[in-house]
Parts: structure tokens; C-alpha cells; sequence
DNA sequence: ATAATACTTTACGTTTACGTCAACGTCAAC
DNA sequence: GTTGACGTTGACGTAAACGTAAAGTATTAT
């Protein structure tokens, strides 16, 4: 009888693995290497919709081929918004350099997708020459 | 005696880890796993500069967060523009799907840079509004 | 002749990110 | 009261991507 409203107050772990499609051993994982720290309800977790954003934010990190520990150190980014002065401007520079290692990889990401339309139009080209439909017969 | 010039003919496997801040290892392992296919000088590997590119585009991929696996579809992809009509075709729909995927994954990034740069922007503000520098004293 | 340098293969070790049982707790339904 | 359904904690297994010796070969320098 869960809800099927977008978004109810907190999760069990299942309805967060069933949202992302990861299993919930992963989330567990993720809580083992301090990624995630949800509540509990007795001994069973509950996560709010701050941990999802957490875990959403994770996976998108995941995607691009950042290690757990890179993630760690960006949530950390995140969380420490409200530190003291010192910790605030140690906090801006990584912020700025993790935001370079950004821009860096939206270069490499641009040029392989120019790379490939490069090959793609070529082998398109090379099949209309020869008067060949794309989609086979 | 190795040339100093930008691009030589051919080159060795130290050659290119120098060049690419790998280790020789590493070229050996891609070798391994079918990445890439250097001739032979009696027992001593040569990389032609079309070797050369080809580990650039593994590195790049690698940046990337790509598996090996991965790498080595997309090479074949880029090897493959001369196969028959039929495997021209194969190979059109892989490229496509795996543009397809390069753009989701621009706009994970994306979405990781406006993220991050809303950080940025609020810290600084925050220091700001203190009168601080954001430089230490 | 020998030492240094550069390269080779073979093979076992390591880290990361989970997968896969196994055994147990808890609550609702039958 | 036992059977699921869902959750829990270990603990061990594993695939990927190299690292790290160990031991041999080939060329070059002295």
C-alpha cells in the first residue's frame, strides 16, 4: 500500500532501488563508505528526500566515471556550506577545481561526440553513393 | 638519438607512456585486451602514429569513465567503415546508439557544472556578505 | 668483457565496486 | 504458529584495471 505520489516523505531502501534501478546491497555499500547516512526506524532504514538527492546525485557522479571517493569529497562540498570562514574558503577553491575537472571532461565529451558524427555521416555518405537504403531490406 | 620534433613515424612504448603520462604497463595491458596491435622490431613493439591515436582515444575514454569493453566496440567502430554493406549498417546503428549516449552523459555533466557552480556562487556571496576576502589573510 | 639501458614475458598482488549467499529479525496474513 | 515479504548484518567471491616484482634478451657505452 505504498504511495504512488512523486515524491512521499521518506523511503525504504527497496523504493529507492526500484526508483534508480540499482539493488539495494549498492546502497548499502554506499552507507558502508559514508556516503549516505539515513535514519532508522528501529532497525530498519529511512531515508528522506535529502538522502535521495544524495543518492541521485551519486549515481549521476557514477555515470561520469567518478570513484565513490571523488563523490564523497564533492558531497562533502555540498554539506560544508554552512562551515566556518576558513573551512568556507578551502571549500571555494576545491569547488573551483573540481568545477575545471568539469569543463575538462565537457571537452573530452565534445570532442568524441564530434568524432563520432564524423563517422557517422561518413559511413551514411558511403551508403547513399552506392544507393543503399540505411534500414536493411 | 630520438627526434625532438612534434611527431615522429613510429614510436616506442616509452615514447608514448612519456607522452601520455601512462605506464608502459598500461599500453601493454590495452595490447592485452585487443586495444591495440603495435608491430615488432624483433621483440621490441612499434607504435605508428595511427597507434598513437587510437591510445589517445582510449585515454580520452578512460577520462570518460568508459570500461575497456566499451573502448574496444567503439575502435572497432572506427575500423569498421570499409566492411560490407551489411556490417555498415550494423555499424550505423551502434554509433548512433552510442551517441546517444554520449549526449545523456554531456548532459549529466551539464547538470553536475550548474550544480556546482550554484554552489560556488553561494559560498562566495555567503564570504561576501561577511566582507571577507576570499583570499586567506 | 662488463655494465648500463631499454625492452620483454610471466605471474602474482591490489584496489574498487559491488554480487552472492547464509543466517537472522519482524511484522502481517492465514 | 508458520509462512511469506521485507529488512538486517556479516562474510566471502569476483571482474576490471592495472601495479609490482622477477628473470630474461638485446643493444649501447666504457
Amino acid at each position: 500500500m505504498s504511495a504512488e505520489k512523486p515524491v512521499a516523505e521518506t523511503f525504504t531502501i527497496t523504493d529507492l532501488a526500484g526508483e534508480f534501478k540499482v539493488t539495494p546491497r549498492t546502497i548499502r555499500f554506499y552507507e558502508d563508505k559514508d556516503l549516505l547516512a539515513p535514519q532508522r526506524n528501529g532497525m530498519n532504514r529511512v531515508y528522506t528526500r535529502r538522502d535521495r538527492a544524495r543518492l541521485k546525485l551519486i549515481l549521476r557522479g557514477r555515470r561520469l566515471g567518478f570513484s565513490l571517493a571523488d563523490l564523497k569529497e564533492m558531497l562533502d562540498l555540498y554539506d560544508l556550506g554552512d562551515g566556518q570562514v576558513e573551512q568556507r574558503r578551502v571549500l571555494l577553491k576545491r569547488a573551483r577545481k573540481q568545477l575545471a575537472e568539469l569543463e575538462a571532461q565537457r571537452r573530452d565529451i565534445n570532442d568524441t561526440i564530434r568524432d563520432l558524427k564524423g563517422v557517422i555521416d561518413h559511413v551514411a555518405e558511403s551508403l547513399r553513393a552506392q544507393g543503399i537504403n540505411e534500414q536493411a531490406a
